[in-house]
DNA sequence: GTCTATAGACGGATAGAC
DNA sequence: GTCTATCCGTCTATAGAC
C-alpha cells in the first residue's frame, strides 16, 4: 500500500512472494486469505490467480524459490569438503556444519526475507501429511541422501538405524531452532545477547549436535537415584 | 456416526474433545471446521458451541485436558527424584528423563488418544505468536522454572546462557520428535523396527540429549579440512 | 441437552472491461 | 497485466422448536 509508489510496478510476482512468505509464517497457510495477502502486497486481488494460478500453487512457489538454492548450496559445500578430503571420510562436525550453515546464514538475513522464510520452513516441517509435506520431502530427498552417505562414511561403526534416529534428532533440533527462536527467552526470562547472531548460533548448535551424534550408547544411565 | 449407537450418549463433551484432538493434529486449527468436527464426532453442529462456547474455547479445552496432568506428572517425578537425592544435585540425565518420559509414554498410548495429542502438541510449539502459543507458554511456565532450577544445580559450571540455549535445543528435539515421528523413515527409507516403542525411544533420546547437554564448548571443531 | 434452520461474514476463483 | 464486480461455496455462531 505504502510501498505501492516506491517499488517498480513490474515486480508484482516478487512482491506477492515476499508478502506471502511473511503472512504464511505469521498466520499459517489456511489463515492467510488472498484478500489479506494482496492488500498487504499492494496488488490487486486477482493478481495471485493471474501469476500463480491458485493459492496452492503460490504456496509451492514460495518454497521452491528458496529451497532449491539452499539445497544446492549445501551440496556444493559438501562437494567442496569431500574434494579437499581426498577420499577420506569427513569429520562429523564438518558435515553437520555444512548442513546447518545454510539455514543459519539466512537467520541473519532480515532484509531479503531469508529469516522469515527459514522460520516458515521450520514451522512447516511439523505439518501433517498434507501435500506441502510431500513437496518439502521431495525437495529435500536428494540432499538428504548425500548427507546420509557422508555420515555413514564418517561413522562406519554406528549402526545405521541409530544413525537414522540421530539424523532425525539433529534435523528436529535445527527445525525447531529455526521456527521458534523465541522460546529461548521464554526459558531464559530475558533476551539472550545479540539475539540471532548466526555465527554464535552455529557454534552452539554445532557443539550440541556433534555431541549428540557421537554419543556413546548406554552411557550416563544416571536414572537410578543420584544419591 | 458409526460410533453413535455404541458410545453412551451422555459423553458428548469427551467425544468432541477426542475428535478435535485428532482433526486438529491432522489438519490444523484453521483447516478444521466445526462441521467436519461435529460430523466426525457424530454430534450435532450446535453441540460445540453449547458445550464449549466457541471454537477457540474448544481449542483451549483440548490442551488443558492433557497438559495439566502431564505437567503435574513431570513435577511429581522431579519431586520424587529430589527427595531421594537428599539435597544433592541430580544427575543431568535423570532430569532429562523426568521431562521426556511423560511425553514419550503417551506416544505409545494409541487407545486413549495420547499419541495423537502429543503430536498435536509438538506441532503447536512451532506456531507463531498467536494466542495458542501464549496459552501453551503459560501452561508450561511453572514446570519450566522447576526444571531450569534443577539443571542449574546439576550443572553449576555451565554458564547460564549456554544452559538456556541447550534447554531450548533439547525442548526442540523432543517437540520435533513428537510431531514428526515419521521423518525418520524418510531418512531411513524404511520403517525402523517396532515403530514407536516408547522405551526404546526414551533410550535413544536420553542418550542424544544428555550428550548434547554435557557437550564441552569449543570441542571437536573439525571445520578445517578433514584431510 | 439436542436438533433444524438460518443469519451474516468471508473464503477462493473467474469473467470481462480496460 | 491490471482492475471491478460477482458467483458460489463454506465458515462460525445463534435463535428457537422440541
Amino acid at each position: 500500500m505504502t510501498l505501492r509508489a516506491v517499488r517498480p510496478p513490474h515486480e508484482t510476482r516478487t512482491r506477492i512472494l515476499d508478502v506471502a512468505e511473511e503472512l504464511f509464517m505469521h498466520h499459517g497457510f489456511e489463515a492467510t486469505s488472498m484478500r489479506m495477502l494482496t492488500a498487504a502486497a499492494g496488488v490487486n486481488l486477482a493478481a495471485v490467480n493471474y501469476h500463480f494460478g491458485s493459492k496452492d500453487a503460490l504456496v509451492e512457489a514460495v518454497f521452491r524459490r528458496r529451497l532449491d538454492p539452499m539445497n544446492a548450496e549445501r551440496l556444493a559445500e559438501l562437494d567442496r569438503l569431500e574434494a579437499d578430503a581426498n577420499g577420506k571420510p569427513l569429520a562429523p562436525q564438518a558435515i553437520i556444519r555444512a548442513f546447518i550453515r545454510t539455514s543459519l546464514k539466512m537467520v541473519g538475513d532480515t532484509r531479503a526475507g531469508g529469516r522469515t522464510f527459514v522460520r516458515l520452513l521450520g514451522r512447516t516441517y511439523t505439518e501433517p501429511a498434507k501435500p506441502i509435506r510431500a513437496l518439502i520431502g521431495q525437495l529435500y530427498a536428494p540432499t538428504m541422501e548425500r548427507f546420509k552417505a557422508a555420515f555413514m562414511r564418517a561413522l562406519p561403526h554406528l549402526p545405521r538405524e541409530e544413525l537414522f534416529w540421530r539424523m532425525h534428532f539433529m534435523f528436529g533440533t535445527l527445525s525447531y531452532t529455526l521456527a521458534a527462536t523465541d522460546t529461548v527467552q521464554l526459558i531464559a526470562g530475558t533476551k539472550p545477547e545479540d539475539r540471532h547472531d548466526a555465527r554464535a548460533l552455529e557454534e552452539r548448535l554445532a557443539t550440541f549436535l556433534t555431541a549428540g551424534l557421537l554419543a556413546a550408547r548406554g552411557e550416563h544411565t544416571g536414572v537410578k537415584k543420584a544419591a
